[in-house]
DNA sequence: TTGGTTAGCTAAAACATTTTAGCTACATTT
DNA sequence: AAATGTAGCTAAAATGTTTTAGCTAACCAA
């Protein structure tokens, strides 16, 4: 960065004229709005020189005079878990196509880590912030809605809260789910879930709860719940449910399948001799196998594109007070090697 | 963001003293340089008032007078890649530890997108920028280097050229592979591999065919080279690679092997009774699964910290031009179910 | 009492841009 | 001939920092 950059002031001294001319060329492009009108000539002599001698706006000094970074902040769970990966990916080649970048940060699902991002992000002066709210994160998310910054939760909601949002329907993905391996012929069913206490968790157990009531099944004690970072609990909750004489069971993420599966494996279980499963989110797992298993799809484009729509949305609209938008997305059912 | 942010100016109200006193406060916290000092007293008050008034610097105006950003730019092939994207998550850790920020672009393969991307984001004032270079990108990169903007090669290098990189030792990896495959007892080794032309690309065969001549086997024809987004190759491929008596593949990365194992399970093929395979990448297949496979485990925690240092190292000398750093990193064979 | 040192502070420039307010010179209308 | 309109342009303020140069008042030595 030692070459020194070449300003709107080098363009204006080239052709010879003031330097807000070259601004208001710079913007109006083609079109000049009749309020401000500029020569053709003289326009046509700044594009070419802004153009010979290399000339790209500063973006600190436009958004310091300007208050738009064209910066939107991304906070997720962990940008390295293939769902988040995936939603990344869509939100980047969207917002790119806004004229907008993006800033990623991962909390590990610390509450801590996600005040801290926040606080980053938002010293970074971006213009709006998509964030994937963890547990007993509701003060920091109020925090950011209170002081007006546009903002979109992703994933999950905040219990008892009214913000924008942009969620699967959990509850009849579970549904699905749990009425797949009824089908499949499952009588005993239970379900291994997060501890957190989170919206999407917590749909899917009562979607899941729901479900097996419908079919007549039994519901008591039929969810256990790992701490998200003792995944090794799950090798003994495995066997505990082997014992009950389990025919089926649901996971309620990706980390937690891939967990229980491996696992699985590792004591030599088959399946769906020993279990009938089904999980949310798709794996290559599934397609390099030859196990019986039922997933959702979770529509991972939508969920990039709608957010930063939304987010977009309510960076145009600055502080003009609107409701909040609520989007729920609908998922698909995929049964793999029936 | 309506909320008008309070700035160093609102401290020196409140205090009743300089702006110029509140930044150096701010500066020089706890210290300060004997060349400006100021009194015990006045420091408290300000830090004081500073904090009662929730003080965030601006960090477009900083940026703005300083030059820097405090933010580094990343481009890779795919952030949704299980490869980038658990570098991307060393990067950000490791950035943010040293109060960067990250801002992620991806190329999918386009020396087009490359380009654009890099002027996006060196317009947007990076302090430094780490790339994955894609085919063909040879004079984007030297652009940048050209305008002495710090800058990082990762995963592969450009041929005939000097810059910083951090690599995997590729040609080395390869021959494990390949070794592992021999020992298994294959006498009929093919590789899958891309057909960009890339550094890792090419070492990765090289090592291949070295050590397919060391240990005395053909070593004529037995590259198939798949165009990378035309992955629907690897079925005819596949075939014809069995109908010559094929019995060990090796595929050149994670993509090519998850694509081609899907393939073979889909034409009913068992491994390693038809086939013994070899790959780049760990993946959650293999480990929830019962075939036998060797794969190369990178260091990708090491990928993302050597890269961040670096480009930090580069960053602080500013323009003080100093030789390139290249950095090779070892890897790991695992062999899995055997 | 003068001269010099220094602790403690400030004014102002600089960074690159956007935007407001208004100027000049010419053309048109009355 | 005066008034009005307007095309085409500019000066300057404003955005929030950092940093240079230098000021004032107190203190100390001679």
């Amino acid at each position: 960065m030692s070459i020194r950059k070449v300003s709107i002031k080098d363009i204006a001294n080239e052709v010879g004229c003031s330097i807000a001319l070259v601004s208001f060329v710079m913007h109006n492009k083609e079109t000049n709005s009749n309020k401000y009108r500029v020569n053709k000539d003289t326009a046509r002599r700044i594009l070419e020189a802004a153009d010979r001698l290399g000339y790209m706006p500063d973006s600190s000094a436009r958004a310091l005079r300007c208050g738009r970074t064209n910066t939107i902040g991304v906070i997720v769970s962990d940008i390295s878990n293939k769902f988040f990966a995936d939603i990344a990916r869509c939100i980047e080649d969207r917002a790119h196509a806004h004229n907008y970048v993006v800033i990623f940060g991962s909390t590990d699902e610390k509450a801590g880590k996600l005040d801290v991002l926040i606080d980053v992000f938002i010293n970074k002066d971006v213009d709006g912030l998509i964030i994937v709210p963890c547990e007993n994160s509701d003060l920091s998310i109020k925090k950011v809605e209170d002081m007006k910054m546009p903002m979109v939760l992703l994933d999950r909601e905040i219990e008892g809260a009214d913000y924008n949002s942009v969620i699967l329907d959990n509850y009849n993905s579970a549904m699905l789910l749990t009425d797949s391996l009824i089908s499949r012929g499952c009588s005993r069913i239970e379900m291994i879930s997060y501890s957190m206490r989170l919206s999407n968790i917590k749909n899917r157990e009562n979607g899941f709860i729901e479900a097996l009531s419908n079919a007549g099944l039994q519901t008591d004690k039929v969810i256990h719940r790992v701490h998200h970072d003792k995944l090794d609990q799950m090798a003994s909750i495995l066997d505990d449910i082997k014992a009950r004489g389990t025919d089926g069971i649901l996971f309620a993420t990706n980390t937690l399948s891939l967990t229980g599966l491996k696992n699985m494996i590792q004591k030599g279980w088959r399946i769906p001799d020993d279990f009938h499963v089904a999980t949310f989110d798709d794996s290559d797992v599934f397609e390099i196998n030859n196990f019986e298993i039922s997933y959702i799809r979770q529509p991972v484009i939508q969920f990039g594109t709608e957010a930063v729509d939304l987010i977009l949305k309510n960076i145009k609209m600055k502080n003009a007070y609107s409701a909040h938008t609520r989007i729920t997305l609908a998922s698909k059912l995929i049964v793999c090697n029936k």
